[in-house]
DNA sequence: AACATATATGCAACTGAGTTGCAATTAGCA
DNA sequence: TGCTAATTGCAACTCAGTTGCATATATGTT
């Protein structure tokens, strides 16, 4: 997967071993991650990578939009590579975490705008119960 | 306010100072409150709790239904009295928080009940942006 | 009013997530 | 190969929140 060495160049950030697993561990995952599994799995690898390094990679990652953040009533971020706009279905009983796709948001972001003049930039649309299989 | 009692003996809980202090601060806040804001506010107040009772009241009261529980990406829960069906803009400039009403998401709930069987308890939506004073 | 008791609180120690300063290392370019 | 800014490791720390346990207190009952 030597495209990740692109994502990297692209933003102007080097391209390390630690780098190459946490988008390797990116694109495998399904749902949004947290740095400790993140660390984990580095372990795993045998790529030792230090807790304040994941953390800091996180955020320069963050900050260069390569990927979104998220919280889901945790008490902690999970991340996901960016993509497109799309938000999680949370199931609070087994912890499983949904996609669904684009909401029909936008419109109420132009509402929001005329109305009060407020510019959105990003909005966090997340939602919680109980999923088909958890119903049994 | 006399009628905090009766909001607590409503759902069998002990009228405390420390939790009077608590709830009139939600009545008196325009906008989410955070632990350490209902901590300073107390103190301020002559009611000295610990810190750790402003946490376990906090958990309790959301449990109760008493208050809503919100993330708006500082690592930490925010809070306010529960009430309407509303959403906040967030001015990432000046930390305004601004209320937004009903949004009209009722409608996507229902769908996804339909289309992916999954049961929606609730939901968080947040917009971050600038807000209005901010863009000049 | 006094009592019994479940509930609430204070204290202190702890956890988990994330941050920071600083010195050592390394990727990428010349 | 050597230079240099970017990256990392280490260790100590902060911040938000939690927990166990002993004490105190709100409230229903006598």
């Amino acid at each position: 997967m030597e495209n990740f060495r692109i994502i990297l160049q692209k933003v102007n950030l080097k391209v390390t071993n630690a780098r190459l697993g946490v988008l390797e561990l990116f694109a495998r995952s399904q749902k949004p991650i947290d740095a400790e599994e993140i660390f984990a799995y580095l372990q795993k690898e045998g790529v030792d990578a230090d807790r304040a390094t994941v953390y800091r990679m996180l955020e320069t990652f963050y900050e260069k939009g390569i990927i979104d953040r998220f919280e889901f009533q945790e008490g902690k971020f999970r991340y996901e590579l960016a993509g497109s706009d799309h938000h999680h279905l949370i199931c609070e009983q087994c912890g499983r975490i949904e996609d669904i796709s684009d909401c029909g948001i936008n419109v109420l972001e132009r509402e929001i705008k005329e109305k009060k003049g407020f510019l959105v930039k990003r909005h966090a649309l997340e939602f919680f119960g109980v999923c088909e299989s958890c119903q049994q």
